[in-house]
DNA sequence: GAATGAAAACTTACACCGCTAGTTTAGGAA
DNA sequence: TTCCTAAACTAGCGGTGTAAGTTTTCATTC
């Protein structure tokens, strides 16, 4: 098959495909040439398109991204914002976690990721934050949101009873966490933001502005 | 070369030289000939010891695991034995960051990993928390701790002051995180590990035992 | 001491991988 | 009509995990 009368590949095509597979089977089942097969196509062309798998994988780690809201940082006090952006932030990555490990190693020259990165600093330096105290903020909240979607808290455990009751007195309900999945992650998310952002708000009013904070209505 | 009159292979030697390799040349370096070529021998011959890559990846993660301290949920009160777990946490990780990703899927089946999970859930629950919130805040420190190993906060930021000058205008230094790495990653956890756990400090207070954290000597 | 079986290396081979090179043909522009 | 580019193709390189079968050594048993 020599070129088709109308081109059977995109870049948003391939981007979205390329979403849908990892999504299915994890990164590890993600090939050029599985890939193609899904398209129609053979795998080297793709690099029509893509000059590498990897700027495949940046494209699908940057539209991930994009899907996070930052818009509280322009409308919003920096404690909600950042609250909001977590929140957000945390979806967009439970939405695709096998992406994750790929996505969670900077921002590199990914516009989406460098926009997100761009509008926390940005509104935490707004509010008053120290240049560094906003960045050391900014990446300890994307450790934890990272962390949290890495990997199911609750599925890291096998379901197997008999493992734990031998060795591990205290996991022997652990097989069980699996069932409750979803509350568990997302009860253990609610329960670390919570703590940090609390944290984060007495560090404001000890060290940025004690009268301000001090004050009622903000 | 049939069966040699000294072994070359143990699974010791494996899991040593597989760290090795992966701390120096990176998780898609680690094969099973490019590791059996560093160990004198054949890339098969690998599997006389081990079923699967897995199962040899398995070993090195635990190994990694292992050098986690966990005494002091033993010994001190539970808000410093997790400040004190957490750093260790990372230490450990850090020491080996290219095996994080793997590891951080979960302890699965590996002892050293389910050890270190029964300490801390056995502890905190020692301390009064009701069971769903140990499950809760390990699972939000593992999270943390993760994230903050999982990469160099600092060094995902791409060295390219031009990349940032142009649509980025709060990330106008950004291209010098690299030279501060630690002191940020280092920063950044400490920040935030502190206010997470002045966060689960107050909320100790306001469920589990009001009039105990009242005492000034606990 | 001979025979036996397991252990630990080997070679070979399969199906897959990312990617390069060169080929073919359709479409659009001069 | 001619030519260039785009977008598919086929062929192939060197790599991957691992299964299968082979060879030799060592430790054990008769």
């Amino acid at each position: 098959m020599p070129r088709p009368r109308q081109p059977r590949l995109t870049r948003q095509l391939i981007v979205e495909s390329a979403t849908a597979l990892i999504d299915a089977e994890g990164l590890p089942a993600f090939s050029t040439r599985r890939l193609a097969a899904e398209l129609g196509v053979r795998g080297p062309s793709l690099y029509n398109h893509f000059a590498t798998k990897d700027e495949i994988l940046d494209a699908v780690a940057d539209t991930v991204t994009g899907a996070v809201d930052t818009s509280g940082f322009a409308s919003r006090d920096w404690l909600a914002a950042l609250r909001d952006w977590a929140w957000s932030y945390r979806r967009a990555l439970t939405a695709h976690p096998n992406i994750v490990p790929y996505l969670a190693q900077g921002p590199g020259r990914r516009p989406a990721a460098l926009a997100m990165a761009d509008a926390v600093y940005g509104g935490l330096v707004r509010a008053g934050w120290p240049p560094a105290r906003a960045t050391h903020i900014g990446a300890a909240l994307r450790y934890f949101v990272a962390g949290s979607a890495l990997g199911s808290f609750a599925r890291g455990f096998v379901e197997d009873p008999e493992l734990y009751a031998a060795h591990y007195p205290h996991l022997r309900q652990a097989h069980r966490l699996a069932e409750h999945q979803q509350s568990v992650d997302e009860g253990a998310f609610a329960l670390g933001l919570d703590a940090l952002l609390h944290g984060l708000a007495a560090e404001y009013t000890r060290t940025v502005d004690p009268v301000e904070s001090a004050r009622p209505t903000g």
